[in-house]
DNA sequence: CTATCTGCAAAGGGTTTGCACGCTT
DNA sequence: AAGCGTGCAAACCCTTTGCAGATAG
């Protein structure tokens, strides 16, 4: 059972070899066997993986891949703008707010600040969309809305 | 230049000690030299610091409090519900996507899930919303919700 | 007085780095 | 053939843990 089932037939159905290879190359990224099998796991794995989740997807079919290429390897997807990368509330490098009410952030992508924001007004717009659409059965008990910009010179 | 510089004529200008102190016992917490400091750190330092910073900033008072004391009390602070934790997406436990479209995300506190939801209809009125009233000379390039929430049995 | 909290130091987990070898282009 | 990419292992940083001594209520 090969992660690369693509079926000629089927096009499409799976991320195949040649796609992907175009996407790297596309990317200014060479098109080694390590790069391909990381992109797939990126594509078919649920969720948002971790690097080590990444890891044991690729080891599964390639056992010789290192973590370490695998971390290396992300990183220059997420430079080259094939990946993002998403925050967690877990693990390292955690922040603190002393101010527990609800509000959202402001992330300065120049000086790297996060500033807070509130807005009564934003906060009802929010809910009240919700409230009339719903989200099937995931109940929302609370939302933040993460705005990334930059100050304007001057 | 302490910084429990509270001034008996302008109550509330700066956390005092019995404010914090009584904070502190609501939250059902002893109210150690530590914990004060702490919480006062959280209340003056600007931004959302991190627990190093936390501890720079206390250790200018009380250079003996140690780095591990702060991690500890910021969780006690958390779990009594002082203090809220932020994500970042600095440091450890990186996830990453391979959707590289805006998007928003669903948290599950129960299974601590991360699922993303995309709704043009939102994009549009979070749009709306900024472009009428604006961020002073704050310039968004992008939104992100963040709806923290569970599903809903059965 | 007693349970809780602190300080210290060691362990832990995730991420980064340096270098020699290998592979894509 | 030339240079980028890989594997390995050590280093690194942030966070957690265990335990003996100190302290608030």
């Amino acid at each position: 059972m090969t992660p690369f089932s693509d079926h000629p037939e089927f096009p499409g159905c799976q991320p195949n070899r040649d796609e992907l290879r175009q996407r790297l190359a596309t990317a200014g990224l060479r098109a080694t066997t390590q790069r391909i099998l990381i992109l797939e796991s990126l594509v078919v794995l649920p969720g948002h993986p971790t690097a080590e989740q990444v890891h044991r997807q690729v080891a599964a079919t390639e056992p010789t891949v290192s973590l370490g290429t695998v971390y290396k390897t992300l990183d220059s997807f997420v430079a080259a703008g094939l990946t993002k990368r998403v925050a967690s509330a877990e693990g390292a490098c955690r922040r603190y707010d002393s101010d527990c009410s609800a509000h959202h952030h402001l992330y300065c992508t120049d000086t790297k600040e996060i500033i807070d924001y509130s807005n009564p007004e934003l906060d009802a717009l929010i809910r009240d969309f919700f409230a009339t659409r719903g989200l099937g059965n995931f109940q929302p008990h609370s939302f933040s809305l993460h705005i990334a910009g930059s100050r304007t010179s001057s």
